[in-house]
DNA sequence: CGCTGACAGTATCCGGCGATACAGCGCCGA
DNA sequence: TCGGCGCTGTATCGCCGGATACTGTCAGCG
């Protein structure tokens, strides 16, 4: 099951799709846009999901306060706006291109004829929004936590599962995360990212290396029941 | 867009759903359970996933330190365990009867063939985990914030989506729950719901009446925007 | 070479939630 | 009728995360 990624990415797929995708191209319309554009918005229905070609999507959902939760930074050979376009729902998140971005438009209403020619292409999307599905209901497993501790670890285990490379003092994640972005995605203040990460360096849990983080192997298996 | 519910129930779905499963019996064994016995198990892979049509299903998540999550209490005529049979890894989720239940189970494997002759049904699996995905999404949005209000507020606003009947007072949510239930749905501790309801019901957000609550509708429309 | 801005680290203070303990209350069954 | 139990309401206390503000560091760039 090669993946492929980009630094930033919090989130891959298999690559089984991406081939998959190339046989649909008469279904499909190629879309750019610059750094900073909105591919859709918040509370706004769409019809149409997203493959990521080339670029970096951040997914994020506004709250009413205005603070700004970033549920993931798709790279290439992802989608996402799927589980707007099936609900018939105004999208729970909105999209925006943080780089320049290249995408193929897929229209949810043609998907019936397709499935009749290609019902493995069904199972594929069903796989995928189940992986969404379950990532999004292991991150509200640590958010009910309000240990800081415990919501950072979660993402970075996760990340560490989808990039991971062996490293001698554990996992290293290979995404650059800043710590206001983390913040942005467990929903605790930057300064306590700060003060957790700080903490898991001196109890061992976490190790620094070149910038990257590595977790130790202790901790990893941490969310292999679930 | 009719739809059937049980009093203690936190889910519901579109009937289309249940005249369609009735269709596919020859590819459904039907199993009972007694209350109390579990039906699958976090942190087993599972080929199957279930339709529930009478009894109640209490889904939910048990964390390390053994605190349980609970996702969902599901009624008749809803689905669960799919995006275990779906993702094709461990569950992230226990099913366990809480009353006497009868189920089908179908098995994922079989589906492409169903596929095949009637993809709509693939268009209904699709539907039904993007809106698990997105209730999720948003479930998870009020957990970043840890104010009780929010968390308490969420939940009762969807089931008073879901199961709300009209009131002089506003939105009427038709499930019974207990303080602790609320407790163990949202995360906080059963005594934070009990001050934080009553902080609501001085504020005017929350009213009761018989035991159900009530949603002011000021407050009713917070999560249409999402 | 120094300016600037983004990011990381740290201190102080306050508010509020969790833990714990216990009292009131209503329902149900012996 | 009484006792037990499950649920709700409330008090006390300790802890810790958010807000705020400030400093330090490094990279990029004129």
């Amino acid at each position: 099951m090669k993946m492929t990624g980009k630094p930033e990415a919090t989130w891959r797929m298999p690559n089984q799709l991406a081939s998959m995708i190339s046989e649909l191209r008469h279904l499909v319309r190629e879309k750019t846009f610059r750094a900073g554009e909105q591919i859709y918005a918040q509370g706004e229905p769409s019809n149409s999901f997203y493959f990521v070609v080339s670029g970096l999507v951040q997914i994020s959902i506004f709250r009413i306060d205005g603070v700004e939760i970033v549920l993931e930074k798709m790279g290439p050979d992802t989608i996402c706006g799927e589980a707007t376009a099936f609900a018939g729902l105004p999208s729970f998140s909105s999209a925006v291109a943080t780089e320049p971005t290249t995408v193929l438009e897929f229209e949810a209403r043609r998907l019936p004829d397709l499935f009749r020619e290609h019902p493995e292409f069904a199972l594929i999307l069903l796989r995928l929004t189940s992986l969404k599905q379950r990532v999004l209901a292991l991150r509200l497993e640590q958010m009910v936590s309000n240990k800081p501790e415990e919501r950072v670890l979660e993402l970075l285990t996760r990340l560490g599962e989808m990039f991971g490379t062996r490293h001698a003092k554990g996992n290293m994640v290979r995404t650059r995360l800043t710590h206001e972005m983390i913040a942005a995605m467990t929903g605790v203040s930057r300064v306590t990212v700060t003060r957790t990460l700080k903490r898991m360096r001196e109890s061992g849990t976490l190790y620094l290396d070149d910038g990257y983080f590595v977790i130790s192997p202790a901790h990893a298996e941490r969310l292999d029941v679930g």
